[in-house]
RNA sequence: GCCCAGGUGGCGAAAUUGGUAGACGCGCUGGCUUCAGGUGCCAGUAUCCGCAAGGAUGUGAAGGUUCGAGUCCUUUCCUGGGCACCA
């Protein structure tokens, strides 16, 4: 038994022993607990894991064999999430085929993560890319065609020019590809969109039932974006009588209404122009000074219909403008308001008022109805608006505090008290939409609704390596889907698979693979769009529960028994993509009767990101930078170059800077597990990564770390090797008959201790005090190790049970070490097969107490008492302390507040 | 602008319900072992004053509640993340 940890000795006898027993295949053992840890499903890049990607997994490893060794039969299984444009993108650039080369990542990654030794089952495995996988894909697809879900539109849709397809809303970040951070296009296509608009609600509500981060809830609430507001008609006036003759040509009804104002033709809303608009703060309406329309709205050809040529095109240059704007820039908060009155008026149903339409780029034809009712004094876009055109500010909603009047920005309190407005003066803001919205809904008017951000989720994208959408055209313009028996619809093995340029999906210059016969003998076209990757991901952790059914997707009795998953574990990135859609799915397949859960993920975690040490250079004239950068990316070697020229005066201090990033294979700064393992072993990063920091936090990587962990587990090794001689394997039976007295309570005391704590922080995801009561143990039995008497029988038990505890608790996070240690102390077999320990109570209990003693809340003394003390003589004792009575002398004391075994504070004055 | 998550030594951090702030580790300092050390062991390490005993200060800032606040309340500043002319 060597006295260090010397992984290299020992790691690969491990690591195959395991794979012999097959140790880590999924067992279903009757009448045991069932625990489902799962990974987020990873695209295996050509890049290879780094120890990023070890922050994820190491952690759902301890949580798992933790479970495991509780008894619990644990589903731990992973797979790769192989289609999609990374993958694709990733083959074109090497000049290879997606096929092979992601099933070779993919083999690079099972590598690393068992030499790692993350206790996957691998007989669960598979690639979205397989067909076995994506025939279901298929088949979930046309269960949602079925079910009207998954429909076909034109639509106007994100166009990323650089990957030549179209990205789902969810794939826009902030005007630009998620991906490739090219700006996205607008561009008018028909697309596959499966409905998950129709979800919106319960995505909302469900979320209350999950045990998810609050970030990433809200994240999916603000996304999915709920308001409640009321929807109304406003009619609209024109100015002059001229404009009469006009609306009753535009106008399939020719009978105009009668004039309800002496300056105005009006148009009753059933019969002549009028447009609905959506508020959320209907308590404002007696503050609307204007209204406005999006460029695109209809109401714009009508209007222009009814003025005079000089306003028409006034109007109408400015719409066209408009067009040449790219959504971003139009979106831009910090742009100046624009905009250009109609020539007509909205009437206000509230008091009859009459209110300039104008059009204006800042409403958006893409939410609600494209125009607004306009409130200047309660909504600061209207109120910059207002500023610009002089139009007429009216406070309507006052509070106490603020004055209403205010003349830089608009008061957009929700609660206050509603003035200027007529019989509802005095009202609350809620009071007030309230009784708005009932009288707008008694006249018929318009109505309260509650409307969502969320839009359908497009899937078609233009690509080759997705997986095939099952649908046929016919001639006639008909669709229909493959028959089930003929799933999968293959993708087929062509050579040629690069993007086009004009949107057409690679497989459209296949005919072998467009045309077929319909069964009915007519002749049609496949469908060639692809799914999105995210299809792939929406279902994976059903697979898992049933990896080779050919039959079905899975048993309905196999997802009863796993799902949901116990504890999903991967980055915070997915908040809105992957975690939504997956829920989408899901609750279509339990609406189906698939499944009996409605929420895949019970508990979901997000871990913290490794970042690296990443060298820039600061431009050199005629440098580019790219959008959003400082410096320029340079490898560590051309940073050393540089700083070599620092040091010798050639150039400035400034002209290089270091910064902390993402670990990513074109910024250089990856550090892989393999150079880790290789240099301090597998469970020294293991312990390092779960010691670092916080599971959630971010942590800048740092190799000297790893030398640390690995002197913890260099202790353990002498420790276990010191007490290998005297090691009693029958500590157990003797210990529950012979009472233990002196140096081996503490022993225990010690061990039972950690066993607590460390069983519950595991729970709680607290790895990294999970870690740290360990050498605190540690410290604890190798201390009263010094003057050993290994002639103290107690001693020796006491030690024996600390060793072999000791080596359990440590199984999770150090596996390779403590199967190692455990065969060295003359036990057989697996930790993992071992029940985890259990501590007792009392005997972790303290038999002495330290009680802090404070004078007015300062701590003054501490005194040590037995655990039995009562709270008198806590009392007593403290008020005989020496330093009390210094603290104390001149003053009278008022009171003495006792916390049993813990605390006494006496109060003097 | 809105919504989250955070601010604690030189650094990563700890502190189940309000009850001894800084556990555990890294780094650093001193000592021992060693031909040598990117080894191992021992001691020290929040800041300020002090030889020491001891004292004062201290969890981004300012108030408040309390016998007692890192923890609860109010205001505010900063950092990271997300959303964003969404009516």
């Amino acid at each position: 038994m060597p006295e260090r940890y010397e992984p290299k000795t020992f790691e690969d006898k491990w690591r195959s022993r395991w794979g012999e027993a097959k140790l880590f295949q999924t067992r279903e053992v009757p009448g045991k607990p069932k625990f489902y840890g799962l990974d987020f499903f990873p695209y295996p890049s050509g890049a290879g894991l780094s120890v990023g990607h070890c922050r994820n997994y190491i952690p759902t490893d301890v949580i798992c064999r933790k479970k495991l060794m509780e008894g619990f039969n644990v589903l731990h299984p992973m797979g790769f999430d192989a289609f999609g444009l990374p993958a694709e993108n990733e083959a074109i650039s090497k000049k290879t085929h997606p096929s092979p080369m992601v099933k070779s990542y993919g083999e690079n990654y099972k590598r690393q993560m068992d030499l790692v030794g993350i206790s996957y089952d691998w007989s669960r495995s598979f690639f979205s890319s397989d067909p076995e996988y994506y025939r279901w894909t298929q088949w979930i697809f046309e269960l949602m065609y079925k079910k009207g879900l998954a429909y076909r539109r034109l639509a106007k849709v994100n166009w990323c020019p650089m990957d030549k397809t179209v990205l789902a809303d969810e794939e826009v970040e902030g005007g630009n590809c998620w991906r490739c951070g090219t700006a996205v296009e607008k561009k008018d296509i028909p697309q596959w969109f499966f409905k998950i608009t129709a979800y919106a609600q319960r995505l909302i509500d469900d979320l209350d039932t999950v045990d998810w981060p609050e970030g990433i809830k809200n994240m999916q609430r603000n996304w999915i974006g709920r308001s409640e507001g009321v929807e109304f008609d406003m009619k609209v006036a024109f100015e002059n009588r001229d404009s009469e003759s006009a609306i009753r040509e535009l106008a399939s009804d020719s009978q105009i209404p009668t004039s309800d104002s002496d300056d105005f033709v009006v148009i009753s809303h059933e019969r002549g122009p009028h447009f609905r608009v959506f508020t959320t703060r209907i308590d404002t309406i007696f503050g609307m000074t204007f209204c406005v329309i999006a460029p695109e709205h209809p109401l714009v050809e009508t209007i222009l219909a009814t003025v005079d040529s000089a306003r028409k095109a006034e109007v109408y240059s400015y719409c066209s403008a408009t067009k040449e704007i790219s959504d971003i820039d139009r979106q831009a908060t910090s742009r100046e308001k624009s905009g250009v009155f109609t020539g007509a008026y909205a009437v206000n149903p509230a008091n009859g008022k009459h209110v300039p339409i104008y059009v204006a780029d800042y409403v958006l034809m893409g939410y609600g109805t494209g125009a607004i009712m306009a409130v200047p004094g309660h909504d600061q876009r209207d109120f910059d608006f207002a500023k610009k055109f002089g139009i007429e500010i009216i406070p309507v909603i006052t509070d106490s505090l603020t004055s209403p009047n205010s003349p830089h920005q608009a008061f957009e309190a929700k609660d206050g008290i509603l003035i200027n407005s007529g019989e509802y003066d005095g009202l609350t803001v809620a009071e007030a939409q309230k009784a708005l919205g009932e009288w707008m809904e008694g006249l018929e008017i318009g109505e309260r609704i509650v409307r969502y951000k969320l839009r359908d989720w497009l899937i078609s994208r233009q690509r080759y390596w997705g997986c095939p959408i099952p649908v046929v055209h016919s001639k006639d313009g008909d669709q229909s889907l493959v028959l089930e028996e003929d799933l999968p619809v293959e993708l087929p093995d062509v050579e040629s698979y690069e993007p086009a340029d004009d949107g057409s999906s690679p497989l459209s210059r296949i005919p072998e693979f467009v045309n077929v016969t319909d069964p009915d003998g007519t002749l049609g076209q496949r469908e060639t769009d692809t799914m999105g990757g995210f299809a792939c991901s929406s279902w994976y952790f059903l697979r898992f529960c049933d990896p080779t059914n050919s039959e079905h997707p899975w048993d309905p009795s196999k997802a009863e028994y796993w799902m949901p998953v116990d504890c999903y574990v991967g980055g915070a990135e997915h908040a809105v993509m992957h975690l939504l859609y997956a829920r989408f799915w899901t609750k279509v397949l339990f609406d189906e009767g698939l499944l009996s859960v409605n929420e895949p993920f019970q508990r979901l975690m997000n871990q913290g990101q490794v970042l690296g040490l990443t060298p820039y250079r600061k431009p050199q004239e005629g440098e580019k930078l790219q959008v959003g950068e400082e410096g320029l990316l340079i490898s560590f070697d051309e940073a050393a170059e540089i700083q070599a020229k620092i040091k010798s005066g050639e150039l400035d201090g400034d002209s290089l800077f270091y910064r902390w990033a993402r670990m990513s294979k074109s910024k250089g700064n990856v550090v892989t597990p393999d150079e880790m393992v290789d240099q301090y072993g597998a469970d020294a990063l293991r312990i390092y990564e779960l010691f670092v920091a916080p599971f959630e936090s971010d942590v800048q990587w740092s190799n000297e770390g790893v030398a640390g962990a690995t002197r913890f587990l260099n202790r353990v090794f002498r420790w276990v090797s010191e007490v290998q001689d005297y090691y009693e394997p029958n500590w157990e039976s003797f210990l529950a008959t012979e009472e233990i007295v002196g140096k081996g309570t503490g022993i225990r005391r010690a061990v039972h201790r950690a066993t607590k704590k460390i069983s519950a922080d595991i729970d709680r995801f607290a790895f990294n005090t999970y870690v740290s009561e360990m050498m605190k143990c540690l410290n604890t039995v190798t201390d009263s190790l010094k003057n050993a008497d290994w002639t103290d029988r107690g001693f020796i038990l006491a030690m024996s049970e600390a060793v072999e505890t000791f080596v359990l608790l440590l199984a999770p996070a150090a596996p390779f070490s403590a199967d190692e240690l455990w065969e060295s102390i003359g036990r057989v077999g697996f930790t993992l097969n071992v029940h985890w320990p259990s501590h007792s109570e009392s005997i972790a209990a303290e038999d002495t107490i330290t009680v802090a003693v404070q004078v007015n809340g300062k701590l003054r003394d501490t005194i040590t008492l037995g655990a039995d003390a009562t709270n008198e003589e806590m009392e007593a004792i403290a008020l005989a302390s020496e330093k009390v009575i210094i603290h104390t002398s001149g003053k009278q004391i008022q009171k003495v507040i006792v916390i049993p075994a813990k605390l006494v504070n006496i109060v003097a004055q």
